[in-house]
RNA sequence: GGACACUUAGUUCAGCGGGAGAACGCUUCCUUCACACGGAAGAGGUCACAGGUUCGAUCCCUGUAGUGUCCACCA
């Protein structure tokens, strides 16, 4: 017997165990069909917080629920080493024990992050386990693993065979408090208030000096020429000449380039070819010098005279003091601009010429956009988010993938000591005394773009890259689509010459209840552990794939969570009245629609559209859409309806439908407990355990199909006009200050046949009985019309009363019939619609004249 | 400067070419033997605004306004 509260507790503990000891999350069931995802590999560097609780709740939900349809299901599990970040972390941490990290080597180093790795795996183990996840464990991977690596060799090698790895002297945006180089996307442009500077650059031998502008004073000492446009005539006459620069008083060329655009500033504008994209352009189709001037802790360097080993900003107000002693500092400007910020530790990253590895991105680009052109190639769910994906494509840049730290995959390439020659292989040399390897790792998404193959054997022709290659469905929130999505994409496309994925379903984001970003600094995120402690962890996988649209953002709401919960408790209640009316001896009945009652049989229709409305959301990933389809079913129509009508007849003596409602009864439930199960697998399968007849488990269960005998549409009118009287009888009593038990006078007339139990029910609900009369009613009281009968309640109700109500429903009558009207004497309407459209308006409009007609007697005789 | 979303009941969100839906909140009533984390019955919306397409628009198109997100090197 099942107690009479839902309790989380301890109806989850155990099962997770459970499961993964039985074997269930193993793949590789070779009878069926292979179906396979891989998971987001989470970071190593913290907690998991809602939004992978959301994201490997769907991905959950979809492997449940594929197992289910038959399919072999593989739902690989891993970590990301996260490089920047996690090294950022371990350093801190060795900083707070007191280690002297200026000291320590590579390999120590090294040795406490991948202590650091087997901790945070713990933690991140602990979380899969207790959201409930059927990940196959058996084949986890880490992206700093031994296969993985050899997979980014490999993939290295080949790209730089084919020419699209190289190794270049470029401006790359430097972070300098992790002293490496990042990626185009690791840097977070943001609106910060500045200045624009004013400057006088005098000319040589001259009194006049021109003005030019800069937000960043400190790179002077990096400017090598002033820019001007050749058709400025404001500056014809000075072309050829050379100016002062005031922050060191060296000599530089003025230079014309059209790339200055006449009217913008000063309109001239200088040039620091080190420390600026733009001016570095200028200064490699001119020969330029490229001085840098800053140490890689974005302190100035010997380049910068006296300013030598300031930081950046204290040297920026120096300097400014200096130059405006000096007279040639004009004015500044208070302005807002965007400056690059470092993902990771929100630093103001410094554009800086560096050598570094880069990969050639148009042609890899170019390739993955004519496959999802032409060949559909991978399909975004939503749709919409191709265009991000593409867009992002086409705008593409190369990708800075060296990163100077030391937690990661190593550089594949060795210098020879001697001729300095440079070999990038899969292996060190054999002769490794006379080669030096790169001391730079790869960018932590070079290696996480493998994911989908490398974690599957990649390079390794192995049997489960073979039979789960490409994967069918990836799922991600849509703002990874540039790191990620699109590098699997390409790198796949690259290295297999297969998608990555058939499938890619994006989510959106999970904020607080006002709409922010979870935060940090807001200190407004949500522990999960902490939602799963107070309702239940399938309450709050039920809230979170059930309350947003595909794609669409989603607000964390306590009530919400809550209501989940009571949602799970009442499915709970009704599988406690189900199993309380079914005997020990009971014995299922062969469900036959010719013996069926009209309740019977619109309930089990009303299943049968469940499924099918439930299973047509699944297959498009539209959970909430699914989701309300049964939860509609449950209340409305199980619990509201025909559990209370089952009450009827469970107390009759006919036997046969006595345990014909008990099949239907469990039918039902059973069908419940099995929908639900994908998004709350430990309520489901405790409810699945207290069934008369079950499996071990309800992972082995099948999913619910529609059976055709079950579909019927004739048998709603008689139902539905049962629920409308009843609803009347009820609104009735509660407006005229009648108890709900009380006796009433009622009348009926029908405009279609019923059966024997129509009256059964309509006295068990409505505590009366019934009498019947042909329509339209005669005898005073207040009447309700619909459709397909009428209804009269003779008592308790005084004549003004009524009165006012029949004239009520005679307006409503004549706005529908004037609607009826408006819509059928419109010849285009009755052209251009479709006939079916046209046929039920007529039909319609002669119901509504009818019970206008009958209306309007009724009132005539009061 | 581009791109994409969003604007529907008090609040959070669904829906979508043929009569506006849910949850929570609110009002009234009910502890009747599945559930008071409940039941019954209600109130509450010119579906942002303006044009257009259509027999018919909350829904499609265009524009406007507001909100949000992402991308973008402009000195």
């Amino acid at each position: 017997m099942l107690e009479k509260r839902y309790s989380p507790k301890d109806v989850e503990a155990g099962k997770y165990e459970t499961w993964k000891s039985k074997g269930y999350f193993t793949a590789g069931d070779k009878s069926k069909q292979p179906f396979s995802m891989v998971i987001p590999p989470p970071n190593v560097t913290g907690k998991l917080h809602l939004g992978h609780a959301w994201n490997t709740t769907i991905q959950d939900i979809i492997a449940r629920y594929k197992k289910m349809k038959g399919y072999d299901v593989l739902w690989l599990p891993g970590m990301d080493h996260a490089g920047i970040a996690t090294q950022a972390k371990v350093m801190q941490k060795l900083v707070s024990m007191g280690v002297d990290v200026t000291k320590i080597t590579r390999e120590e180093f090294l040795k406490y992050a991948w202590e650091w790795k087997a901790e945070y795996a713990e933690n991140i183990h602990q979380q899969w386990a207790k959201m409930g996840l059927m990940l196959d464990f058996s084949r986890e991977r880490f992206t700093l693993d031994e296969g993985l690596n050899l997979a980014v060799r490999r993939v290295f090698v080949d790209l730089y065979q084919k020419g699209l790895i190289y190794q270049g002297e470029r401006i790359i945006s430097w972070d300098p408090v992790q002293q490496t180089a990042l990626s185009n996307i690791e840097v977070i442009h943001q609106d910060d208030e500045g200045y624009m500077y004013y400057f006088k650059y005098h000319l040589v031998d001259s009194d006049e000096y021109i003005e030019v502008a800069t937000t960043r004073p400190e790179t002077m000492f990096g400017d090598v020429c002033v820019c001007v446009n050749p058709k400025d005539p404001q500056y014809t006459h000075i072309h050829g000449k050379k100016v002062i620069n005031p922050a060191n008083g060296e000599i530089i060329p003025i230079i014309c380039d059209e790339y200055v655009e006449i009217g913008f500033g000063t309109g001239a504008m200088k040039c620091t070819p080190a420390h600026d994209p733009n001016d570095f352009i200028i200064g490699k189709k001119y020969g330029l010098e490229m001085p840098i001037i800053f140490n890689k802790d974005a302190t100035m360097n010997e380049k910068c005279g006296k300013y030598q080993g300031m930081d950046r900003f204290v040297c920026r107000e120096a300097l400014l003091k200096d130059i405006d002693s000096r007279g040639d500092f004009i004015k500044k400007e208070k302005i807002v601009h965007a400056v690059g910020h470092s993902e990771r530790n929100n630093c103001v990253v410094e554009p800086m010429l560096s050598k570094q590895w880069f990969v050639k991105m148009k042609p890899l680009a170019q390739a993955a956009i004519d496959a999802q052109k032409n060949e559909n190639y991978v399909n975004f769910v939503p749709k919409r988010f191709e265009h991000t994906f593409l867009q992002w494509m086409e705008n593409i840049e190369d990708w800075c993938i060296s990163r100077q730290l030391w937690w990661g995959h190593r550089v594949p390439a060795w210098t020879n000591k001697v001729t300095g020659e440079v070999l990038v292989a899969m292996e060190a040399p054999k002769d490794i005394e006379n080669w030096e390897q790169d001391s730079d790792v790869l960018d932590t998404w070079f290696s996480s773009g493998l994911w989908p193959f490398s974690t599957l054997g990649w390079p390794n022709e192995t049997e489960d890259y073979k039979r789960y290659f490409p994967t069918s469905v990836l799922v991600t929130a849509y703002d990874i689509i540039f790191f990620w999505v699109s590098r699997m994409i390409f790198q796949s496309l690259n290295i297999t010459e297969k998608k990555p994925f058939e499938n890619v379903v994006i989510h959106g984001l999970v904020r607080d209840e006002k709409g922010r970003k979870m935060s940090k600094s807001l200190g407004n995120g949500i522990d999960p552990i902490e939602v799963i402690d107070q309702y239940g962890v399938d309450a709050l996988r039920y809230f979170l794939t059930t309350n947003s649209t595909p794609g669409q953002d989603m607000r964390y709401i306590d009530e919400k969570v809550s209501s989940s919960a009571n949602y799970l408790n009442k499915i709970w209640n009704s599988a406690r009245y189900v199993l309380s009316v079914i005997p020990e001896d009971y014995k299922e009945v062969e469900l036959d629609p010719k013996k069926l009652t009209s309740v019977d049989r619109w309930i089990l229709n009303r299943l049968m559209m469940t499924i099918k409305n439930v299973t047509n959301n699944m297959e498009k990933y539209d959970f909430n859409a699914a989701s309300s389809h049964l939860y509609n079913f449950v209340y409305d129509d199980f619990c509201s309806q025909y559990l209370e009508m089952s009450k009827v007849k469970l107390n009759s003596d006919n036997e046969f439908e006595i345990n014909q409602t008990r099949t239907i009864l469990l039918k039902c439930l059973k069908d419940i407990i099995l929908l639900i199960y994908p998004y709350t697998p430990f309520i489901a399968e405790e409810l699945y355990q207290n069934l008369p007849t079950h499996l071990e488990s309800i992972m082995l269960e099948t999913y619910p199909v529609v059976e055709k005998k079950f579909v019927s549409k004739l048998s709603d009118n008689e139902v539905n006009l049962l629920f409308d009287f009843i609803k009347e009888v009820r609104n009735y009593k509660i407006v005229n200050g009648l108890s709900p038990n009380a006796n009433l006078d009622l009348t009926i007339g029908l405009k279609i046949e019923v059966s024997d139990d129509f009256y059964l029910y309509l006295n068990r609900f409505t505590f009366t009985e019934v009498k019947t009369a042909k329509e339209p009613l005669s005898g005073s009281g207040e009447i309700f019309s619909y459709p397909f009968g009428s209804l009269l309640i003779s008592s308790g109700a005084n004549k003004e009363e009524m009165i006012s109500k029949l004239q009520k429903q005679i307006e409503v009558e004549e706005s529908e019939i004037s609607r009826g009207e408006k819509m059928l004497s419109n010849p285009g309407f009755l052209a251009k619609a479709p006939k079916e459209k046209v046929e039920s308006e007529k039909e319609k409009l002669a119901l509504h004249k009818a019970n206008l007609a009958s209306l309007k007697e009724k009132l005539s005789k009061i």
